[in-house]
DNA sequence: CTACTTGCAAACACTTTGCAGTTGC
DNA sequence: GCAACTGCAAAGTGTTTGCAAGTAG
């Protein structure tokens, strides 16, 4: 399926192209960039890592995967055939679940005419716990909300 | 209003932190990290990158200021007074327009119930053209989708 | 065959850390 | 005065670029 697009975008169709593919869409989990080496990698292929950074680039351009956003701002990857592409995120162990249906239209209507923006797109990511993690202790922090502040002192 | 929080929080004031607060408080722009810098120095502050780093993650946790991610996942400030915190950014010239009326409120619950997530948080952000950038040719693009693709080739 | 693609090495950009000197309270 | 804070330099991390060699079509 993305072979067709990569043709037709008038892209050639490498090894290592549909290597980064495979790796991605054979994921339940969004890939970072070591990741989708080190599968591609596995899987048998030579691969270098920068191919996989312009691979990713381009794969994102065809819209055959997409990004995304954790809070802490690295970038991760997730075949994009699941949908129009939101992203529940557990905050503990990370897990996605994609949903597509965020019915922002009316919403989305209202704005543009408050702000005379002519809006095109839009991201919507939602943060929680998943079942597994709902009772888990700790917060898989980007940093320092872990430590707790002594009265009167700065814990930072 | 931010020194109050800080000293309630056990820290210090120092003209480093007041100063960075003061430059993303004074602008209408979301701020890099960078430019802090030099709207800290260029109002006569004596401060250094390092510092920058360190205040903008104390006036995160602090909620003073709040994180945007722009699509390519870089890292920008803005003040946290603004509101509830979504933010509809130009595509073009990355102005940000802050609103807070987000009404998700009953779809964030109807995800919950079907993925048995927890939700905690959510992040909605908007891309368009502002009224200025309305007419503007080009996409202040990510890389490359600037150029055209000639007919059976690749532009890439 | 030839232009697109790859992968290494090196450059680059961004962020964090160690530590001696400085400063708010 | 003392612990908190700063800032430099250096290390660490992630990403991009130049270019010679490889390969899809």
């Amino acid at each position: 399926m993305g072979r067709e697009r990569l043709r037709a975008g008038g892209f050639r169709l490498t090894r290592q192209r549909a290597a980064v593919l495979a790796a991605i869409e054979g994921s339940e989990e969004h890939l970072g960039v070591r990741e989708v080496l080190a599968t591609a990698r596995r899987n048998g292929r030579r691969i270098g890592l920068t191919t996989v950074y312009r691979t990713l680039e381009l794969l994102v351009h065809l819209q055959l995967i997409r990004k995304v956003h954790l809070r802490d701002g690295c970038q991760r990857y997730v075949s994009a055939r699941a949908g129009h592409g939101h992203h529940l995120i557990c905050s503990r162990c990370d897990r996605v679940v994609e949903f597509s249906d965020c019915r922002l239209g009316a919403f989305i209507q209202s704005v543009a005419e408050r702000t005379q923006f002519t809006i095109e797109d839009h991201w919507l990511e939602l943060f929680g716990r998943c079942k597994g993690c709902r009772n888990s202790r700790g917060r898989r922090p980007s940093g320092f909300e872990e430590k707790d502040i002594p009265p009167g002192r700065a814990g930072f």
